[in-house]
Parts: C-alpha cells; sequence; structure tokens
DNA sequence: AATGAATGAGGATTCATTCAT
DNA sequence: GATGAATGAATCCTCATTCAT
C-alpha cells in the first residue's frame, strides 16, 4: 500500500542502516543490497532514492557531521562562561552516541575518504573549521592572541584522544578523555591567569 | 631459470607495491592484481608468497609501523637530554617519510582495520604501547609521577596533529606540527618547573 | 482534472518521444521511463496507454511507415506522367524528413526488428509491397513487361542508396541520391524508347 | 588442463559464439553470459580476453567483414575479364556464407552499430570504401569515366538486394539477387558499347 | 620458482512492469 | 486519468583464489 512522501522517510531509514552497516563492518565493504535490506527496502529503491552507493555513504557521513554539530550547538546553549564553553564543546565531541560503535566506524572511514574524495574532503574542512572556530571563539576571552593556537591544540588533541578511546578493545572512558583534554587547558589557564 | 632466495626480494617488493598502491587509491580498494604487477609478478605469485589478500596487508601494516619504530629509534640514539628525547620521539612522528601520501593512507587504513581485525588491533596496540612507554621514559625525569598522564596527552596530541596535517589539502607544515605538540611540554614543564 | 480524449494526444506524444530517443540513441536500448519523461508523464502512464515496450516500438514503426506511405501519396497526386511518377516515389524515399537523424535510426532499427519480430515483420512487407506496387504502375507503361524486374531493381537500389547515405558521416546528399536511382531508369527507358 | 596459447583460441570460440548468439536473436540484445555458455567458458573468462562486451561485439563485426572480404578476394582471383571481375564482386556479396541468418543479423546489427558508435562507423567507412574501390577497379574498363557513379550505383544495389533479400521470409534467391544487380550492368554496357 | 588459465561468487546498477491511491 | 512507490530479474563486470604446467 503505497503512500505520497515517502521519500525522506526512505532516506533517514537508508542513512541509519547505513550507518548500522558500516559500524558492524567497520568499514565500507559494505553492499547496497546489505544495507537496503537492514532498512526494510529492496536494492534497487536505495537506488533509486540516493543513485548510487557512494552517494548513500555521502548521505551518512553528512548524517554523521550533522549529528555532531547539533550535539556542540546543544552543549553550547547550556553553557555560560568561557571556561564552560570550552568544556562543552569537548564533552560533545566525547558523548555517548559519539562512542558507539556506528559512529567511530563512521568518522574513521570518513577520514579515509576524505583523503582523495573531492565531497568527503569538503565535509571533513567543514567540520574542521567549525570545531576550531567553535574554540578559537570559547578560548578567545581566557587566553587572547593565543588563543588560535590553543585552539587547533585543543582540536587535535581532541581528534587523537577519540582516535584512541575508539581503537581500544576496552569501553571508552569519557572522563578519562575529557580531563586528559581539559587538563592541559587548566595549565595554559593557569599559566596565563599568573 | 629458477634464482635461489627470492622470496624475500618478492616479498619486499610485494610490500612495497601494497603500500604503493593504497596510497594511490587512498584506501584498500585496492586489487592483488594491480599489487603483484606493480610489483612485476603475476598475482599467483603473490598468493604464494603471502597467501591471501589480508595477509599482503597485515605485512605492509607490519612494514610501516616497523619503519615507523627504527624512526623512533634511531632519533632516540641521536639524543641526550630528557627534552631532546621527548623531541626527538615526537620529530619521528611527523617524519618526511610519515608525511608521505602513501604513508598516510597507510595509517587511516591501518586505523579502520584495527577496529575490527584482530591483528591490525594487535599490532595497533603494540604501537600504541610502545610510542607510551618511550614517551613516559623520556618524560619521568621531568615531570615524575604526572609523566603517565602527560604521556597519554603528548601520544594523543601526536596521533591528532598527525591525521589533521595529513587530511589538509595544504602540504603537511612538519614544524607547525612539531611546534603544536612540544609548545604544550614547554608550557607543562615551566609549570613543573616553577 | 481529468480531461476528456487524452488518449490520442498522449500517444502521440508518445511516438514522437520514441522516435526521437531512438534517433538520440541510434538503437532500441532506449527506457520507457526516458521515453515518457520526453514526452512529459509518468512511465507509468505510457505502459497504461500501450500496454508494454514492444507495443510502443511497433506503434512508432508504424507512424514511420505511415509517414513515408503519406508522402508518397502526396507526391503521386502532384505527378503527371509515367517518369514523373516514377520519380515522385524516389524522391519521397529520399525527402528531408526521412533523412532527418531520427528517421534514419528508426528505419534501421526497424530492419533489425523485422528479422524476427512477427509484427515488424509484418509491417516491412507491407511497406515493401506497397513500394513495388506503386514502381510496377508507375513504371509498366514505359516498360512493358520489363516493369516488374525493372520495379524490384528500382526498389533495391533506394534502400541501397538510403542505407549509405543514412550511414555516411557528411549530410546526406539527397539530389545525387536521386540521380543514382533515376540515371539508371533513363538508361532503361533510352533503351526501351530505341 | 590449462594449456599455454589459449588466448586465439579462446577468441576465436567467442567470436564465432557471439554471432551465432546475434544470428539467433537477431540482435544485440544478448548477453555475455550466453556468449561465454555457447562458447564453453564463463563470462568472466570472455571479460578476461576482450575487456568487455562492446569489444566482443567489435571483433565480430571485424570478423564478418574480414570473411566477406576474404571472399572478395577469393572471387576475384578466379576472374579474368572486366565483366568477371565484377560479377565475381557482386557474388561474393551474396555468397551463401553471407546469406546464413547470422551473417544478415550481423550485418544489420552492424548498420545500427555505424549509426552511433565511432568504431563501426570507422569499420563500415572501410568497408565501403573497399566495395567502391573493387568495383571502379573491375569497371573502368568497361565504363570509362562513367565507372566511378556505375560502382555507386552497383554498390548501392547489392546492399539494397542483401537487405531485400536478407529480410525476405523466403530463402534468399542468390541467382535471382544477382541478375537483379548484373541485368542491370549489361545495360549499361550495352549503352556504352552502342 | 613462476605463470597463464580459469572460475565461482558477488556486487552495483538498470529497467520493465505492477499496484494502490 | 495519472503517478509515486516498489521490486524481481537481469546484466555487466570484478576479483580473490586455485590449478596444471
Amino acid at each position: 500500500m503505497p503512500k505520497l512522501g515517502m521519500e525522506p522517510i526512505r532516506r533517514d531509514a537508508l542513512i541509519k542502516a547505513t550507518i548500522a552497516e558500516i559500524g558492524a563492518a567497520g568499514s565500507l565493504d559494505v553492499t547496497v543490497a546489505r544495507i537496503a535490506q537492514r532498512a526494510g527496502m529492496s536494492s534497487a529503491l536505495a537506488h533509486h532514492y540516493f543513485g548510487g552507493k557512494e552517494d548513500i555513504f555521502l548521505a551518512a557521513m553528512r548524517h554523521t557531521l550533522a549529528a555532531y554539530g547539533a550535539e556542540v550547538r546543544a552543549a553550547l546553549s547550556r553553557a555560560h562562561t568561557p571556561r564552560d564553553r570550552v568544556e562543552a564543546i569537548v564533552r560533545a565531541g566525547f558523548s555517548e552516541a559519539n562512542f558507539q560503535r556506528e559512529t567511530i566506524a563512521a568518522w574513521l572511514n570518513f577520514y579515509v575518504l576524505a583523503q582523495t574524495g573531492e565531497a568527503a574532503q569538503r565535509l571533513w574542512t567543514i567540520y574542521q573549521r567549525r570545531l576550531r572556530s567553535n574554540l578559537v571563539h570559547a578560548l578567545r576571552p581566557l587566553l587572547g592572541d593565543l588563543a588560535t593556537e590553543a585552539a587547533e591544540r585543543i582540536a587535535a588533541l581532541i581528534d587523537g584522544v577519540y582516535l584512541r578511546q575508539g581503537l581500544r578493545q576496552a569501553q571508552p572512558d569519557r572522563e578519562a578523555a575529557v580531563r586528559l583534554v581539559l587538563g592541559w587547558l587548566d595549565a595554559e589557564c593557569i599559566k596565563e591567569g599568573a
């Protein structure tokens, strides 16, 4: 019993199924057929709505990025002091959702794609710029001219800690992750504040 | 005209060709046939020497790791003060060889494999442990009990900076990378030293 | 807002779109979806009106044949002497419409279909009989008993010249085509007339 | 039990199977799988040896053209007078092999391909030039300056008669075909000779 | 030691066609 | 009358892998 307006529903289901499959496989070695099956439709329909495998992947990556962006925004809206704002950004990066096996897989494969895929590269540049910009805004009141370099350092720390926690066999320790990044910030602030 | 002792030569050629192909593709979407062709032999021979595709990949990863380890060791042997030792480790991570497009591709794909592949996971654990251990040894004289946490932080910074530099469209800036990591170290030392 | 009498309009649009698509592709490798799109409707509607792809093709072929037949009739109605009648038939075969890329494609693919498709074969037989009959009628006053063979020869010449002109990269030369066929007729007539 | 030097054997088998399949289908709607099966191998091997479907088709067309060319050459070598040479060329076009259902299908589909396919177009140009050149050479002694136009007319007649005989449901009448073309030649010669 | 030969399995993609609305 | 939704069935092509020589 076909209805109207299925497109957004189907696209959404497909995107979620894609992330799930990538998470299960750990890689992009995932067939459109399996994605479609998980999303409860034929692979032909998946092609109909997305055009091709690459478009499906890209949509999934865009979704992952958007989810991350939303988390950052939400966290920022709840922060009041500069220090809080920085912490909010860091915590968003280490949120529970972000440490789901699926999300980790999505990010790692996203990095791989970003090396050579034009669209993925563009997407990653956006992510990276946004992260840095958010950090600079939050750090300026604390560090003044040093904010730029500090932002880059924190951004790298976030990515590095995420990578290492994500790759550990053990359950990711979100608090430890936050501390690792913010511990440095406090050191920096003390130095400045002194 | 069968030659003796061809095995190590063939294996080596295959490993190099593998890294080159991964670098060219940016991903593990690389065929055994192409690898073998680049290495100047038939794909059947590649199978003969390695058993299967996965083994070829693993050998390539092992090679990448070994090259990195050798660089670290060489750099350490030239360092004399604790501060020098830390810098040596960091610089080794950002060496010219490590920022070759091929090597970056190898590392990023290595991360992907390490999520689910048992052997790759083991390999990554070794890398990670060695890096931390090297850092702790070097930092202990400077930071005492804080060395452990500082080592983890520096290790994460190295990985994060590497990732971000590797993914930038622009040429990697090795000096900036080193500064980003060591700048923090100096801050930490000052704090401690004070 | 359902309109009355849409059927003939839709069918016509579909037929024209089919010929256009076949012309663009040069072959019958044309999808119903594209035909329908060009005709400004959904592919489901195309099926509704025609039943299936083959029926659409057949209708297009019938249309091409009908257009040719109409041209012949019109030309004949303007001819007054036997010689004129023959020339009229030949010229109709080489009319501007008939040398449109689309029409050429339609005819060539029609030939392919006529080998095995029952309906197309029937259609081609009709075309071929009509052409011969027209020629015999026109030639009888000039050649008497030889008219039959001469008609077959001219018919073959028309088809052969059409094929060769249609396949040339250069623009078809309609006058040369006519001359090639009629030059022979004049020779034959002189011989007879002598 | 794989042997060496299979390539030419396989290619040959594939080409023959292709022509047979095209003949059976009457069109190019033929799958690589079926061709390969008829040739007694896997479709993967067909791709291995030819690269793709189009290349297989092209090779089949080239084969058809080559067979025709060989027949013409053989026939010409047995002809002694100019009139004989013309007849030889015509008869070669209507040879038994050329009127096999398979060959007819190959030619008709070849025409379709020649409209848009670059390689097929080139091939057809070669065929067409060779035919005309052969005819001009043979006709010059008989017709002098008129040879060029006469050659084009005969070439068109050959193609046209072939097309019409090939499309008839009835068995092709090779003698009638030859007579239809040569009857005209004799008329032309008489005119000249007078 | 080395390779050409060969294939089974699988995967992306296309498309005619059907159906409920 | 008209269409979006949906799919089964193909089809081309790729590739890791095996094997006889």
